[in-house]
RNA sequence: GUUCCCAUCGUCUAGGGGCCUAGGACACCGCCCUUUCACGGCGGCGACACGGGUUCGAAUCCCGUUGGGAACGCCA
C-alpha cells in the first residue's frame, strides 16, 4: 500500500504536541496548533518595514513605513528595515537605493543595519532542512503545467483550488520526478480546523484550514519564497509587531502555519487599511503621483507628507476637536495602533496640498530660501532684479520669495508664480484687458497713472516702506481728486507689471521691480492696448 | 468561483447604547478683512448604504441584503 502522505505525519505531530501541552486544548478549540504570541512593550518592541525592491517607494509603502516608525518611536522600541529581494528577476539595486533615499528623505532611517534577505540564504536553507526533517514540509514534483491544469479544472467546476499532497497520483508524481522535474518544497498544512489570530486592527481573523492548502515555501534549489522568508526572518530579527498592508491578511494565516511548524512564538499583527484612488480603486500611477520622490519633486515637504499620511487611516485619540496639523513629536506621542481604522482611505491631493501650504507658512524663512533660491537661479538665471553679481541680488530674491510664502501650496509654486519678476509679461489676461483697456479712456488713464507713479516715486527711497507709503498716499489723493476709485486706477497697473489679475500687494511688486522696470512695463501695456484698439 | 475584510458628509475622519436635531478638517458656496490674489475670521451646503431584529432607547450590538476591496503564484 501507499505510505501515508507526509502531511498526515505532520498533522498528527501537531496534535500530539498540542495534546501534551494541554489536553483540554484539543477539546476547547479547533485552533490547537496556533503558536503563542509574543508579548512585548516599551523598549522591547521591534518592528520592521519590509519592502521588496521591485520599484520606487510609493505612498502606500511610505504610510506602512511611517506607522511602523511612529509605533517604534512611540513605544521606545526599534524600527528596522528588511529588503525582501528574494525575487531575483524583479529586484534591482536601483530600487533598493530609491527606497532607502525616499525613507531618508522622510527621516525614517532604520535603528539597526538593514537586513537583505538574499544574504540570509544559509539560514533559510537551514530552516527548510529543519522542516523537511521534522516532516512539516515535503518535496513535490508536480509540474507547473499540471498545476495549471488542476487550477483550470477547479475553476470550471467552480470550486476553490487547494493543493494537497496526494492530489496528484503517485504514479504521475513518479513520472514527473523521473522526467527530471526539479520540483518544489511545500509546507504540509493542516486540512481540518481553522487557523486564526487576533489582529490589532481588525480583531479576530480566521479561516478554515481547508481553504489554505500546502503552499510552496522554497523552489527545488532551496531558494525560499515570501511566506516562508517573511516569517523566518521576522523570527530571527526578533520582530514583535508586524504592521503592514491589509492585502497581507491572508498571507498572515500561511505565515502562522510556518511559525507553528517551526514551533516559534509569533509576533502580533496589525494590518493597515489600503489607500485608494478617487475612483475607489487601489491607489496607482493612473491616479497621479504615487512615488514618494515624485511628491518631493512636486514641492511637497516631507513633514507635510508625513502629517498627511498619518491621517490616512488613523486619527488621534481625543475626538471632535483634534488638531490635524501636528508636529512630529505630537504624532509620535499620540500614535497608537488601536486607533488605526479598518476601512480603506481615498488619497486626497487637495488636502495634501492644503497641509503642505500650512507647513510652508510655518517653515523658518531661511529654510524656504534654501530651496527656492536655487530653483529661481535654475529657472531664470541672471534675469530680473539686481544683476547676478550685484550684492543686492540675494536680498532681492529673498524679498520676492517672501511675497509668495502665504500664497504657495508647494515649493514649486514659487518659481512659477514669481516669473514676472524675471521676465516682463508679453501677454496679458484677456478679461481684464478687455474690461480695463478696451477704450481710449482706459488707456489714457493708464498713461496718467504711469505719469503719477513716475513723478511721485521718492527720489532717494531705498526701503520698501518708503516706496510703498509715498506711492500709496500719492495715488490715493490723486484718485480722490480725479474722482476715480483707487482700485480702478491700480488694476491696470497690476496687469501691466504681472500680466495677470492676481498677485502679491501691488506696491510690493512695484518696489521689487524698481522704478525703471515699472515704468517700462506700464508704457508697454499702454502701447499694447493702443495697438489692440486701432 | 472560494475565503477573508470593509461600509458616517464629495474626501479624510470624531463617534464605541442615551451627551447626536451626528462634531471637526479638506473641497465647494456666501460674507467680512482688502488695491487683486492669498492668509485670516464668520457663516452655509453636506453623511450614519438598505432591511430586519435586540433594547425603554441604536450611527453605535446581532443577522441578512446590497455595494466595495483583498487574497487565492515555483511574486512580494
Amino acid at each position: 500500500m501507499n505510505p501515508p502522505p507526509p502531511h498526515l505525519y505532520a498533522r498528527s505531530n501537531h496534535l500530539l504536541h498540542a495534546t501534551l501541552r494541554s489536553p483540554l486544548n484539543l477539546l476547547m478549540t479547533n485552533d490547537a496548533s496556533s503558536p503563542e504570541t509574543i508579548n512585548a512593550s516599551g523598549a522591547d518592541v521591534r518592528v520592521r518595514f519590509a519592502p521588496s525592491p521591485t520599484g520606487y517607494l510609493h505612498v502606500g509603502g511610505a504610510r506602512t513605513a511611517l506607522f511602523n516608525w511612529l509605533y517604534a518611536r512611540h513605544t521606545g522600541g526599534k524600527f528596522l528595515i528588511r529588503i525582501e529581494d528574494t525575487d531575483l528577476e524583479r529586484s534591482t539595486p536601483e530600487s533598493v537605493q530609491q527606497i532607502i533615499d525616499s525613507l531618508n528623505w522622510l527621516g525614517m532611517g532604520p535603528d539597526e543595519e538593514i537586513v537583505y534577505q538574499t544574504k540570509r540564504a544559509p539560514q533559510h536553507k537551514q530552516y527548510v532542512e529543519q522542516l523537511l526533517a521534522s516532516g512539516h514540509a515535503y518535496r513535490d514534483y508536480c509540474t507547473k503545467e499540471k498545476l495549471e491544469q488542476l487550477r483550470e479544472k477547479a475553476k470550471e467546476e467552480k470550486r476553490p483550488f487547494v493543493y494537497r499532497a496526494g492530489l496528484v497520483s503517485d504514479a504521475e508524481m513518479q513520472s514527473f520526478k523521473e522526467g527530471g522535474e526539479p520540483g518544489v518544497i511545500r509546507l504540509s498544512a493542516p486540512e481540518a480546523g481553522t487557523t486564526g489570530y487576533d489582529d490589532l486592527v481588525y480583531g479576530r481573523i480566521e479561516a478554515p484550514n481547508e481553504t489554505i492548502g500546502d503552499f510552496v515555501i522554497a523552489r527545488a534549489d532551496g531558494s525560499p519564497l515570501y511566506n516562508f522568508t517573511n516569517a523566518v526572518d521576522d523570527i530571527d530579527m526578533g520582530i514583535t509587531h508586524v504592521c503592514r498592508g491589509e492585502d497581507h491578511v491572508s498571507n498572515t494565516l500561511r505565515q502562522i502555519l510556518v511559525y507553528t511548524a517551526l514551533n516559534k512564538p509569533m509576533p502580533k499583527f496589525a494590518h493597515l487599511p489600503l489607500i485608494l484612488g478617487t475612483d475607489k480603486k487601489r491607489f496607482s500611477k493612473r491616479h497621479g503621483a504615487t512615488s514618494v520622490m515624485q511628491f518631493h519633486e512636486q514641492g511637497i515637504l516631507p513633514a507635510a507628507l508625513i502629517n498627511f499620511l498619518a491621517l490616512l487611516g488613523w486619527a488621534p485619540e481625543g475626538g471632535a476637536e483634534f488638531e490635524e496639523v501636528m508636529t512630529l513629536e505630537q504624532l509620535i506621542e499620540k500614535f497608537t495602533l488601536e486607533k488605526v481604522n479598518k476601512s480603506p482611505a481615498v488619497f486626497d491631493y487637495d488636502k495634501l496640498h492644503w497641509i503642505n501650504g500650512v507647513y510652508i507658512r510655518h517653515l523658518p524663512k531661511e529654510d524656504v530660501y534654501k530651496v527656492v533660491v536655487p530653483e529661481l537661479d535654475l529657472a531664470y538665471g541672471a534675469a530680473g532684479g539686481p544683476g547676478h553679481d550685484e550684492p543686492g541680488r540675494a536680498q532681492w530674491l529673498r524679498n520676492i520669495i517672501d511675497l509668495e510664502i502665504e500664497r504657495s501650496r508647494t515649493m514649486k509654486d514659487f518659481a512659477v508664480n514669481l516669473d514676472y519678476f524675471f521676465v516682463a509679461p508679453t501677454e496679458y489676461e484677456e478679461k481684464p484687458l478687455k474690461k480695463l483697456l478696451s477704450t481710449q479712456e482706459g488707456i489714457d488713464r493708464l498713461r496718467q497713472v504711469t505719469e503719477e507713479v513716475e513723478n511721485a516715486w521718492p527720489a532717494n527711497a531705498h526701503t520698501r516702506d518708503e516706496v510703498h507709503d509715498t506711492l500709496d498716499a500719492h495715488l490715493r489723493t490723486w484718485c480722490e481728486a480725479q474722482g476715480i476709485k483707487f482700485g480702478n486706477a491700480v488694476h491696470p497697473v497690476r496687469l501691466a507689471l504681472t500680466g495677470r489679475t492676481a498677485s502679491p500687494p501691488l506696491f510690493d511688486v512695484i518696489y521689487n521691480l524698481g522704478k525703471e522696470e515699472t515704468i517700462r512695463r506700464l508704457n508697454a501695456l499702454a502701447e499694447y492696448a493702443q495697438g489692440q484698439l486701432t
